[in-house]
DNA sequence: GCTTTCGGACCATCAATTTG
DNA sequence: AAATTGATGGTCCGAAAGCC
């Protein structure tokens, strides 16, 4: 006999009205493994069934009872038929459509109005490509004179038109050419989806999305914590589609339900544990499976590899990003180049792509290129890629600096930019930003060398007083961060991040220009170098310790001010006792203060922070001793010696090799394997310094004990969000 | 011999309909 | 308003197939 859990145990079971079940919470069913393999769950989470495989654990809820299917429609269709008759023969009546009809038309006539749907379930795709409506006449082109226009000359295209006049350059005909083959191809090849996220599964979708209440909870969390920051949805025209797919999530689009999941998955990430909780009643780690599970099914039900759909699209960038804390980062940026990839089929990249589109769609589009570009610039950091997509190889603009109320799908030309303080505050600054930087000297040095100017080598370090850097941060001062107020989240987050990363490029910039420069760098200069990483520091602590941030501190995760740490560090060992050190230590407290939380006091992760804080310690240490100073404890040292007493149980036996600081060395004596992550990043004179087997301190053996290899580091990987399994000490093997 | 797959029996739920 | 009906949805037994 079938054995429903009981009524005691699911309240929701119990019979009662619609309304009522809508407000309790729905009894849990059996896992979506379990439901697909038909066999017994026992409801809890992990279920005994997928413990005993081994496999991940997804549970599902029971969707709000679907109505019995009324037949009124039906009636409808042939009413709306007879009418249809009537008409034609031009017999007099009274229309029961009378009202629909002119609401229809009221629709069609101001469907492009603010705050209308951009495109409702049953309108045709939104994609670019997938809608010739949004296709505007080339003659309505955006591309300004200030750009270069980069369109990919297509071959077949070239072929098509060597017989014909130079002057029947019908493109119409390459785009109808180019949706035949893709339709050959979709039917040549039915299924090729399986080659990422697996096959399909059988697990019904609407059991995973959440109920309708919850539905706009994750959205509203979505506009309050994702949205204002990454910008890459149109809220007036994505809000109405969205009420609308959750009174029936059972008829979702599966472009609109990807979309839709991967925000409850943003939604989710962007949660404290404790939110999460508070908000949903169930812990971040089961919300995150079924919603990711559920963006795989509906991306996969969207074929997305071959998708040309803008929806698809983000709904892959949104998934990508939500999933940063539980994949490394080589594993994710492989990912980031589907999507690239993708976007670059669809031609969001291109100008001349973008021209074809109307306002708004090319609007949207620019966003999702580069919030997707810049994503897959730092996770390209992280994992150490030698190919990065932030390069001055494309065309796509920055997005406009406009509100999402400014753009409606009816507009011809762009709007105007007026206001300094949009919405999109954050997205267009940070995309003017990687903007100017893609075409910097020092970056094309490190990254595209091949892209380089021919004159750059002979260039570094000639021009010594002319930061390019510096030059246009005080642009961006005065173009935008002069009329932010510090007390609005948005704009505090734009402050600081800019600021930070300024300051982390003013840093790279200096390095290209000293590394492996005959130039000698004088005192001065180092001492910039070290101003530059201790305002990285200064800006990501204001970041990480304002309660403005709170709803956006995933993002925050994202940028750990790794080059500081390894340029203060350096200093810190080179002049342990410099006019500065004070200053450094501190501004190292305080961030490392910031970030207590997120390094939790374990994990792999902090043991290397600390053990390289350690190395500056040590020279700290070695130099009082030698001037004969009296010790004064750095405050960070205090708060390392307690994290490390709550992380590593005191052995008995022979007491631990310590410092004077009080740290037990031997707790951070731990082997350096990993990859050469900064190999495409040369700390200039202070390799020397590093590597030269001399050292600084040539007269004080063994003062290194813990010396890490900083050129074999993979700080880049780090993962200092507290919701990462990578931060518990998973990874990287042979370190635990 | 163990595991997986899946047809379909069985049961719960609840909107619609009927009854009194 | 209560009882009944019947469509719909969820569970999981157990036979069959697959795997080692």
């Amino acid at each position: 006999m079938a054995t429903l859990p009981s009524e005691a145990e699911h309240p929701a079971s119990a019979s009662h009205s619609a309304r009522l079940t809508d407000l309790k919470p729905r009894r849990v069913l059996a896992c979506a493994r379990c439901q697909q393999r038909k066999v017994k769950c026992d409801h809890k989470y992990p279920c005994a069934t997928c413990v005993k495989s081994r496999v991940q654990c997804v549970t599902t809820q029971a969707p709000r009872r679907r109505r019995r299917r009324f037949p009124e429609r039906e009636l409808l269709e042939r009413v709306r038929r007879y009418e249809d008759l009537l008409s034609q023969h031009n017999i007099k009546f009274d229309p029961l459509h009378a009202i629909a009809q002119s609401t229809e038309e009221k629709e069609s006539s101001t469907s492009n109005l603010e705050g209308s749907y951009e495109s409702g379930d049953e309108q045709p795709g939104i994609g670019p490509l997938a809608t010739n409506a949004a296709i505007q006449p080339p003659t309505t082109t955006t591309t300004s004179e200030r750009h270069r226009v980069y369109e990919a000359k297509p071959i077949l295209h070239a072929l098509n038109h060597e017989y014909r006049d130079c002057d029947d350059d019908d493109s119409s005909d390459d785009e109808v050419r180019q949706v035949v083959l893709q339709e050959a191809w979709d039917q040549a090849i039915e299924n090729d989806t399986h080659l990422l996220f697996g096959w399909r599964q059988t697990v019904d979708m609407y059991t995973l999305h959440p109920q309708p209440v919850q539905i706009f909870q994750l959205w509203q969390l979505y506009l309050d914590n994702v949205n204002p920051l990454l910008k890459v949805t149109h809220t007036p025209g994505l809000q109405g589609r969205i009420i609308n797919a959750a009174g029936n999530v059972l008829e979702i689009n599966t472009e609109l339900e990807a979309l839709m999941f991967s925000i409850y998955c943003m939604a989710v990430s962007s949660l404290t544990e404790d939110g999460c909780q508070a908000a949903f009643a169930e812990s971040k780690a089961v919300l995150s499976a079924r919603y990711q599970l559920g963006c795989q099914q509906a991306l996969l039900n969207s074929r997305f590899q071959r998708t040309t759909n803008r929806d698809c699209l983000t709904a892959l960038y949104l998934y990508l990003v939500s999933i940063k804390g539980i994949t490394t980062p080589q594993s994710l940026s492989s990912m980031l180049g589907v999507a690239i990839r993708i976007a670059q089929r669809i031609g969001i990249h291109s100008e001349a792509y973008l021209a074809k589109y109307t306002t708004l769609e090319a609007e949207m589009s620019r966003r999702l290129w580069w919030s997707l570009v810049l994503f897959d610039t730092r996770i390209g950091e992280m994992a150490d890629s030698k190919a990065i997509t932030l390069l001055p190889s494309w065309d796509c603009r920055v997005p406009l600096n406009v509100n999402d109320s400014d753009l409606r799908q009816e507009m011809k030309l762009r709007p105007r930019v007026q206001a300094k303080l949009t919405d999109a505050i954050f997205a267009v600054v940070r995309s003017e930003l990687g903007d100017f930087i893609r075409h910097c000297k020092f970056h094309l040095a490190f990254f595209g060398p091949a892209l380089r100017p021919a004159d750059a080598n002979a260039q570094r370090g000639t021009d010594i007083e002319n930061s390019e850097v510096e030059s246009y941060a005080k642009i961006i001062e005065e173009r935008y961060l002069k009329f932010c107020d510090l007390e609005n989240p948005l704009h505090y987050m734009t402050i600081w991040t800019t600021r930070g990363q300024i300051a982390k490029y003013q840093l790279m910039e200096h390095h290209f220009r000293y590394s492996g420069s005959p130039l000698h760098q004088a005192e001065a200069q180092r001492d910039a170098a070290l101003s530059y990483a201790l305002s990285m520091l200064k800006c990501n602590t204001e970041l990480m310790s304002s309660p403005l941030t709170d709803g956006f501190i995933w993002m925050v995760y994202n940028y750990f001010p790794f080059m500081g740490y390894i340029q203060i560090v350096q200093h810190l060992k080179w002049r342990p006792l410099s006019a500065k050190a004070d200053e450094a230590w501190r501004v190292m407290d305080e961030n490392f203060h910031a970030r207590r939380d997120s390094l939790n006091g374990k994990g792999i992760f902090f043991k290397l922070l600390a053990g390289f804080i350690l190395q500056a310690l040590t020279a700290r240490e070695a130099a009082i001793k030698q001037a004969g100073l009296p010790w004064v404890t750095p405050q960070i040292v205090l708060s390392i010696r307690g994290s490390l007493a709550e992380i590593v149980p005191r052995a008995d036996g022979p007491s631990p090799e310590k410092s004077l600081s009080g740290i037990d060395i031997g707790l951070l004596d731990f082997p350096m394997p990993m990859s050469s992550n900064l190999g495409h990043y040369n700390m200039g004179e202070y390799d020397e310094l590093e590597f030269s087997g001399a050292g600084p301190y040539p007269d004080v053996p063994g003062l290194f004990p813990q010396n890490l290899d900083l050129d074999h580091l993979d700080w880049f990987a780090m993962d200092w969000n507290p919701g990462s399994d990578l931060s518990g000490g998973t990874r990287p093997k042979g370190l635990e």
